[in-house]
DNA sequence: CACCTGCTTGCACCCGGTAGCAAGATGTTT
DNA sequence: AAACATCTTGCTACCGGGTGCAAGCAGGTG
């Protein structure tokens, strides 16, 4: 590791000496509301600007127990969604004064060894982002004695006492149902991705729920090996090739937009149907390149600005750590 | 900031007690290589798992001078090919046990602020990810005294003995221009972003050098605002709209795959063209979408693996800090 | 002028580790 | 059994700040 061997940065002490006064002087002229007279504190900033000092992150967050680091794991970056997310994140976490530390959870490094990891790097919390463990882990392995609060972004937490803030789901595919029930579509089909994540379950039950609601069943459950284009595609190939024309949904709703994307390249590319004509689609979470001309796709919006707010406003304990859901909002395009 | 009150961490110190031992011997059972009999050693470890012990990384940072930790300053969210630099980085980061500070580059938090936080926080090197500032931002500011090393990734350095890592342009774009060639492309036209980026006007310039060594002119040049499909549909269809079919151009090389993404959007959608017949499209960093059947383009992948080994090589000293150049490849679809 | 109040300032001690020296323990050699 | 080499262990000092107390100092009051 390259060291820091160059030049050494100035410490309160060698300030002190500069300024006359002692380090504890200059202590207090970098912590605001501290009861220095403004001499002191002028001479202060003045030998510090003049030997280029600031204070040393580290030591303060030593000595007052508090990094202001926050941890954000995330083990899908497949999932592009994730970008927008993580600029509103790390936008906001800054404006309040915090700094994400981004951990990447994949096969050689689980959530156990990340959160231990986190847990020895003094975070002042955790964001599950989009990621979640059991329960069991946690008991199993004879953590959270110590470990650091934690929140779940965007996914249900798993967790006995760990809050989650995630969109209204239940609001979300009512919104949805509401609009494909008012264009007239009356033979719904829904795909799911493989895993059995509770969020997506969600999903897919209100799905159900709503249009029984409209006294209408759902034709068809599809289902997806993962989240990618390329398996919303086979999953809308297998579907297509084994339905009668006749016997086709007349909407599809895919559970992501990536999903959405692979069954519309195959839909229009290999089976030469027409969206939304002879079947419309519907996506969830509002990728950028769903508005571009070539897909349009109709989806719907989480509120990633609102959802990061309510978290950090958590993480800051300006509010009390309680589960949340926030309203998104439908995006109407052409493929509806 | 919520408080760690609940359950503090143990010490090293207290693990000494459980252990009968003093603190120096418990700080020796977790440093490999040091002299410890295995008996003590085998004491300390029975206490500390009983006591859920484990060292404190910020007071060690604080003694070692070196923190691990290596900051990331991305200051373009939009552009999707980052997510998978970043988990490629993070990866390989956390594999060689450092971890990455994700910092958010923008208006309320610029370079300057980034840097003397990073520098605060004691980072162990700064990485500009597709971001860099002017020579003189370090110097008109008085830093540079105190300041981390730094490395930029995937764009070229514009300051004075900061190295770069960067995909060899000349390489790619000689690959492309005789693909382009073989193919039976004559009348080669280019689409540049708005921004005057160094990495960029490499881009073109090979372009237009390595057509001009095949005794052909680049037909036209295109500019787009922006790195956004819809700039690059804009741009596409001010060319179109104003350039008689005989003398348009056979194909298209856009500086990106999002700009790539709106113009083929807009030829065909708008103008009705056929891709490739008509017109070729030729993209740049092979964004995952490029691969769906709506685009199939025909792109230049970027080696994101090795350049961030590189990287990480200069930042942990295994090799010297030096702007290497990396060849990437050419990915062949069918949008030429 | 003595006394009280309130703001500044310096100090001892603390945060939880690390480095390097020297004393203590162990084992080996002659 | 004495002398020596080697490994263990504890200790002092230190990384660069923060906390809370008490002394120092000012101004206001009786």
């Amino acid at each position: 590791m390259r060291k820091r061997e160059t030049v050494k940065r100035a410490t309160a002490k060698e300030v002190a000496a500069a300024a006359g006064v002692s380090k504890w002087t200059v202590i207090r002229a970098f912590t605001p509301g501290s009861s220095i007279t403004e001499e002191s504190k002028r001479r202060v900033m003045e030998a510090a600007a003049a030997l280029n000092y600031s204070p040393n992150l580290l030591a303060r967050s030593l000595a007052t127990n508090s990094t202001r680091q926050v941890a954000v794991f995330v083990d899908d970056f497949a999932n592009p969604q994730k970008l927008p997310v993580l600029e509103t994140l790390t936008e906001q976490l800054q404006a309040a004064g915090l700094v994400a530390m981004l951990i990447n959870i994949n096969n050689h490094f689980d959530h156990v060894h990340a959160l231990l990891h986190a847990d020895q790097r003094q975070v002042d919390a955790v964001i599950l982002f989009g990621t979640a463990f059991r329960d069991e882990t946690l008991t199993d392995r004879q953590l959270g004695h110590t470990l650091p609060p934690m929140f779940v972004l965007a996914r249900d937490s798993q967790i006995e006492g760990v809050p989650a803030v995630v969109c209204d789901a239940e609001l979300a595919l009512r919104d949805i149902v509401n609009h494909l029930y008012e264009k007239g579509y009356r033979r719904p089909a829904f795909m799911s991705g493989a895993t059995a994540l509770s969020t997506a379950l969600r999903r897919k039950q209100h799905f159900t729920e709503f249009w029984a609601e409209k006294g209408i069943e759902v034709v068809d459950y599809l289902s997806a090996e993962k989240y990618s284009a390329e398996a919303g595609a086979i999953s809308v190939r297998n579907y297509l090739s084994v339905t009668a024309a006749a016997d086709r949904a007349d909407v599809l709703m895919c559970e992501n937009d990536i999903l959405a994307f692979g069954a519309m390249d195959e839909i229009r590319g290999k089976f030469g149907l027409r969206i939304p004509e002879e079947i419309a689609i519907v996506g969830f979470d509002n990728y950028e390149l769903g508005g571009s001309h070539a897909y349009s796709l109709t989806t719907y919006e989480q509120p990633r600005h609102e959802m990061v707010r309510a978290i950090i406003a958590m993480i800051l304990g300006t509010v009390e750590a309680e589960t949340v859901t926030l309203p998104g909002k439908l995006v109407i395009r052409n493929s509806t």
